[in-house]
DNA sequence: GCAAGGTC
């Protein structure tokens, strides 16, 4: 019998193919210069039995939905029309087989564009019997397992995805056609721009409009502490007040008197005590993208970018996955033996092989489809760029740290009782270093060694003083901040955080700003790091030409001083998001709990609870209620563009 | 000219 299996990117095709044939398969090539089919002869077991297999795959999904020729113009029909107009999916070839077998991720959208390859194998072939290779990993037992116990595409997770792009669309469409047509009359700088919504943008530009107001309408307040310190054995102690501060003066005043009057302090408690410091979780795009924008000074779509070259090249694995648990049946260590040429971390690499070698901590997220990310073959230096070089660093070095053991100390707490009131010191001791030797982004280096203290013995303090200090503003956000964020409130997936971030600076919504050229010195209260300057003014967006799009690519493969960048939203960025927010009271767009409610019913389809007809119809009415809204009191979108867009510098 | 999601 024929078969034909089609997964969903090159690297499972070759490797499912590599399987199933136990290497001895042909190779052919396609028309599409990535893609390479495999022929070889495949025993699926009952009903099958022994098959001629083709193994392709496809690259992401197949069709795309689009709206029908005479919904072109940005005006006529108008855009409200969007919510109710047809929409067709366009659909491409297919080929013959008596099977056709599924191996596209076995997630949510590995789901959807399984349906779609379905759908076009029966548009070539109407009796072809389809199933689904169900894996969640692609080593060999695993694979051969999944071949030999098909089952079906879950209609379910189909049906949740494609209201997910269908109502995308619409909605996008509509409001992004709406927004601009209104607004473009304004003139000005809003002359030529195209002013899009979309249901990912608009949350995470909602983000940096939210912290930028908590930075400006910060209000600082004064308070009060009790610093104590004492010196002993040569060793300087700062005691911490347990009440940490009080934002009341006078009280302050009088337990601090009742300190002095004291005179000494009493010793109520001394604890030593193991601890440790935990290795970190097996890598994730997510946290991989905090990591490099904030220790290697990369943008998130810069190291997405070159970790997927390092992915093509075979150099580290899939680059997009929320996975943080490797799989049991993974064979580590050999990939940490694969590591053991290398000058800088090879001898720590050698030691793991030689016995030092724990299995890695396992986080809770899994996201079936793949493993963490975590380095395949040896990279020499010489063979990558500088940027490929320092990424896959830290790839490698975050693998062996989690193929350590945690780090270990003895921590001691010290507790006294001065007037009436409580004090600690708290010191660690670090004594074995373990996975830090390899982890070089992290350090332990906070630790103090606390001299002798007896419990019951009485002393004098050294130092007892009374503070004042003020409360600080929060930053602006960094883009791991902002990713943090998205990730915590579902917007968007692991492969387009990035692309929003930059979609909302290339639509002129948000700009960067170097945090460490803007930092005044260190002169607020501990904590906090110090806060941009609010001074980028009305000229936020002045830099049109400047920004050139994607142009801060250059920089940093230069190892240039960029400093960490945050994120301010431009005066068109806060009057958007202040126009949404004044007109609609019940349901706002510049807030994450739309996106959220979307995800919520994706959820809700997959587990039946509710369908695919129900969802679009109630969404649909949802957002084209606020659609409707938006058209009614546009008079208050225009004003808060002329309101921030147009208003002078002190104006 | 518009969205978000795959992937190359």
């Amino acid at each position: 019998m024929r078969v034909l299996c089609v997964a969903e990117k090159p690297s499972i095709s070759k490797a499912v193919a590599g399987h199933l044939s136990g290497g001895s398969h042909q190779t052919h090539n396609t028309r599409n210069q990535y893609i390479k089919n495999y022929s070889f002869d495949f025993d699926f077991g009952a009903p099958w039995g022994q098959c001629s297999v083709t193994m392709t795959c496809v690259t992401g999904h197949l069709t795309n939905v689009e709206f029908t020729p005479e919904y072109k113009n940005w005006s006529h029909p108008p855009p409200e029309s969007l919510f109710r107009a047809p929409v067709v999916t366009s659909v491409h070839d297919a080929r013959y087989a008596r099977l056709l077998v599924i191996w596209t991720d076995c997630d949510r959208e590995g789901e959807h564009i399984g349906h779609e390859i379905v759908t076009a194998a029966q548009a070539g072939n109407a009796d072809i019997q389809v199933k689904r290779a169900r894996f969640s990993n692609i080593e060999r037992a695993h694979v051969l397992s999944a071949a030999r116990s098909l089952a079906n595409l879950d209609e379910k997770q189909v049906d949740a995805v494609s209201t997910r792009i269908e109502l995308d669309l619409r909605i996008g469409y509509a409001f992004t056609r709406f927004i601009t047509n209104s607004l473009r009359p304004l003139g000005g700088p809003m002359e030529n721009l195209t002013l899009s919504y979309g249901s990912c943008q608009f949350p995470t530009l909602g983000f940096v409009v939210d912290r930028y107001f908590r930075v400006k309408n910060f209000v600082p307040e004064p308070f009060w502490s009790i610093k104590m310190m004492h010196n002993r054995d040569s060793k300087k102690v700062n005691f911490l007040w347990q009440r940490n501060h009080l934002f009341d003066r006078m009280s302050t005043v009088i337990l601090y008197e009742r300190c002095l009057s004291a005179k000494t302090a009493t010793v109520t408690k001394v604890q030593e005590k193991p601890t440790r410091k935990f290795k970190p979780l097996p890598l994730t795009t997510v946290e991989l993208q905090k990591a490099a924008t904030r220790l290697l000074r990369m943008t998130g779509q810069q190291a997405m970018t070159i970790a997927e070259g390092l992915y093509n090249k075979g150099f580290i694995s899939y680059p997009r996955t929320e996975t943080d648990r490797f799989d049991k049946g993974m064979n580590l260590r050999a990939l940490v033996q694969k590591q053991t040429p290398d000058q800088r971390w090879g001898q720590f690499s050698q030691a793991l092989v030689d016995g030092n070698f724990q299995q890695p901590r396992e986080g809770r997220h899994d996201d079936k489809a793949h493993p963490p990310i975590h380095p395949i073959t040896y990279a020499a230096p010489s063979v990558l760029t500088f940027d490929e070089g320092r990424l896959y660093e830290y790839v490698v070095r975050r693998f062996l740290a989690c193929c350590s053991d945690d780090a270990k100390g003895m921590a001691s707490d010290v507790n006294l009782e001065y007037g009436e009131e409580i004090f600690s010191a708290h010191g660690v001791i670090v004594l074995e270093r373990n996975y830090l030797d390899v982890f070089v982004y992290e350090s332990w280096n906070n630790s103090v060694e606390l001299p002798k203290f007896t419990v019951g013995e009485r002393f004098q303090p050294t130092e007892a003083l009374m503070a004042e200090g003020k409360t600080s503003p929060p930053g602006y956000l960094t883009e791991a901040d902002l990713i943090s964020l998205m990730d915590a409130n579902g917007i968007g997936t692991d492969a387009t955080m990035a692309e929003h971030i930059q979609k909302i600076q290339d639509r002129e919504y948000v700009a960067t700003i170097d945090r460490s050229g803007q930092a005044s010195a260190a002169d607020e209260e501990p904590g906090n790091a110090p806060p941009a300057r609010g001074g980028r003014g009305r000229g936020g967006r002045g830099g049109r030409g400047s920004r050139g799009g994607r142009g801060r690519g250059g920089a940093s493969s230069a190892g240039s001083q960029r400093g960490v960048q945050v994120f301010v939203p431009t005066q068109l960025g806060v009057a958007l998001i202040l126009g949404f927010d004044r007109m609609n009271f019940e349901t706002s767009l510049g807030k994450p709990f739309l996106r959220k409610e979307m995800e919520l019913k994706m959820k809700a389809i997959c587990e039946g609870r509710t369908s695919k007809e129900v969802v679009l119809r109630e969404s649909i009415a949802q957002y084209r209620h606020v659609f409707m809204q938006t058209q009614e009191r546009l008079d208050v979108l225009r004003a808060a563009c002329r309101e921030f867009v147009f208003a002078r510098p002190g104006g």
